[in-house]
RNA sequence: GCUGGGAUGGCGGAGUGGACAAUCGCUCGGGACUGUAAAUCCCGCGUCGCAAGACUACCUAGGUUCGAAUCCUAGUCCCAGCA
């Protein structure tokens, strides 16, 4: 914990150029780039997640492991932290930018419960067994925790077998020693029409295959990574369907923009309308001179 | 031109006399989310209606039947094979 810990968050759907922004205010304000991205913390993925590595600019939270690696939120918040203090150490400002809603959240808001680590042999003996069978087995082990959960959760067996390690954990999560209390923090949010979007994406996709995404799916394959979790995604998941890859594409950004909706932190600014940029530098500016 | 197959919702594709507004998948719309989150999952999707429900649908036009998307006849279009 320190005092005066400031942190700019830049979220908002795939391709609204989040990290051109980060860039720039990065330059203007001394900030430090930290991605917050579920997808650029592994290696050699780096066409199909987007990984923009700008001349002379530093950004930290990519390639954190390989693909073949077990990744988790509270394994972001470890290297995120931590990421952050070196920041703030140098003098710099830490800028968290990415559409992982999730770990975002986990990190701003230090999110206690992704601190119950997984439990790889009560998974096993639940994976096979059917929703009602889960939702039962909670209902019997936390009656308050099953009847709190929505129509959605009660159906979905990864996170029916989530709430069963949560409740058969029998500590209180925790974040860890590096956690951080943010003392100010300044949510801005891109946002774009569905058409402008749509447009954005097809367009950046399209030149994504022309970047070579064809050859780092080779790679990927020669390695052995593509049965790898992170691969049976999106792009790497449909490839070479470019057709499906587009719509999977947009209908993540729909999903993105549900999760982002409900936070009312955020401020919002439509990269279609003009003088925008202008708004978000005063907007900083004002947040960053004020203590 | 002949022969065979087919025409069903935004698309693919079931159904082959009643229980069909039509399995299912995709698209599409809405939503959930606190250790896989670019993941996983939920709801909706003919029209009108908050709903109960009502109404119109399975290429077109007739017919058979108590009853047809399903059977028959004619027509239109598409596909495959042969000429």
């Amino acid at each position: 914990m320190r005092n005066n810990s400031k942190i700019l968050v830049i979220c908002g759907p795939t391709a609204t150029g989040k990290t051109a922004l980060a860039v720039y205010l990065s330059k203007l304000f001394d900030g430090q780039i930290i991605s917050a991205d579920s997808r650029q913390v592994y290696k050699y993925m780096d066409i199909g997640t987007g990984k923009e590595k700008p001349e002379g600019v530093n950004i930290l939270g990519y390639d954190l492991v390989r693909p073949d690696q077990e990744f988790s939120v509270k394994k972001y918040t470890d290297f995120a932290y931590k990421a952050i203090k070196d920041t703030y150490k140098k003098g710099k400002i830490p800028i968290l930018v990415g559409g992982t809603g999730l770990y975002i959240s986990a990190v701003v808001d230090n999110l206690e419960k992704i601190g119950i680590p997984r439990n790889l042999k009560l998974r096993k003996e639940l994976e096979d067994k059917s929703r009602e069978e889960l939702f039962n087995l909670l209902m019997k082990k936390s009656p308050s925790f099953a009847i709190g959960l929505n129509e959605s959760d009660r159906k979905n067996p990864r996170r029916l077998i989530r709430a069963l390690e949560i409740v058969s954990y029998n500590k209180v999560g925790s974040l860890g020693e590096d956690a951080i209390q943010f003392d100010s923090v300044l949510w801005i949010g891109l946002k774009a029409s569905k058409e402008e979007l749509t447009k954005r994406i097809e367009e950046r996709v399209d030149e994504r295959v022309k970047m070579g995404f064809g050859k780092e799916m080779e790679f990927l394959k020669r390695k052995g990574y593509l049965g790898a979790i992170p691969s049976k995604t999106l792009g790497y998941k449909d490839w070479p369907d470019v057709k499906k890859w587009k719509i999977e594409e947009i209908n993540y950004a729909k999903r993105q923009m549900v999760w982002f909706k409900k936070e009312k932190r955020i401020k919002w600014f439509d990269i279609g309308k003009t003088g925008w940029e202008e708004k978000v530098v005063e907007l900083v500016k004002k947040w960053y001179s004020t203590s």
